[in-house]
DNA sequence: CCATATTGCTATGAAAATCATAGTAACAAG
DNA sequence: CTTGTTACTATGATTTTCATAGCAATATGG
């Protein structure tokens, strides 16, 4: 034998599963990053994440569908949207805090360096990468922190901008 | 056009993208899951995760490759593996619980109740769902918490583990 | 000894997802 | 009336996943 019946995990009470159903997936992480990181439309999306248009489309309503994602229009004729996060979307930020975290810590040489700093809002300084503010103890909150990308970490964005629109 | 290069995310700067290419799947967070919750042995991990064995093969093999996870032998003639959490799997930890606490928020209904309760070692209290202790408001860390499972949840894992005996 | 159970997988073919590439729709601007 | 912009959809090849089955190496019970 080989299979038992099916958890579409929808069957079970455990938290992880529930939620891996909704953003387990690689595609689905990036653009949520991308959301995080306040590109709202498509073609940003796109472009840096690295995907097809199928696959970002795909995410993107099953994100609306599952209720972290919101499509704003942003001009009627031709009638563009724009991708928002809701509160459902919006809470999901400490999971990619801590993904950051861990992806900063453990899959990369330290001499790459960062990619994006952090700086808490409430006390001035630093959030580094944990949970609570590494200068002054206090647990962060998205609202409390301004998120400045590093010049190389910048560049390399620019140049994914520049390549996505060479080809088009 | 379509695509740009392929930023297979070893590709760049991002953590998050980078932390995506280990563990940006399904099936590889449920088999984490299993081994933070002290289940080392294959059949255990297949059947509280309702995979293939392929799937969980394939995803143990991956999870070593990428050192997240160990063989330990438990059991020569037969030769038999248990697998361990690395210190690079152990510092997943915090994602996890991230998972868990947006999970249990935000993809539940309230009347389904918990599937764990975490008990905060240096209070003794109830650590609640986020990354400091909901009683004391200390930083939890993993080796600071007892996890015990609910009665549902409990019955759940059990009935798994039958249903899964039962076809054999 | 010999049949059955245990554990940890591998093999196989069908079904589904993903990829790269190309193209379309609906306008705006010059 | 041609070119550009934005957001996709279409298509066929490739890759992954799924469900089902089976096997190898022993331990165990009679």
């Amino acid at each position: 034998m080989t299979k038992m019946k099916d958890n579409t995990a929808d069957q079970t009470l455990c938290p992880v599963a529930r939620a891996e159903t909704v953003v387990g997936d690689r595609w689905t992480v990036l653009v949520l990053r991308e959301l995080f990181a306040r590109n709202h439309r498509f073609e940003e999306i796109q472009a840096q994440s690295g995907g097809t248009p199928q696959m970002i489309t795909a995410r993107l309503k099953k994100l609306e569908a599952d209720g972290l994602v919101t499509r704003r229009v942003y001009n009627k004729r031709p009638l563009r949207h724009e991708y928002h996060l809701t509160e459902k979307g919006e809470a999901f930020f400490p999971v990619l805090m801590a993904l950051r975290a861990w992806g900063e810590t453990w899959c990369k040489s330290p001499r790459e360096g960062r990619a994006m700093n952090y700086t808490h809002l409430v006390c001035g300084k630093p959030a580094g990468l944990g949970p609570v503010c590494e200068s002054c103890g206090e647990p962060v909150r998205r609202a409390d922190m301004v998120g400045e990308r590093t010049p190389k970490y910048q560049r390399e964005r620019d140049a994914r901008w520049e390549a996505f629109k060479a080809t088009r």
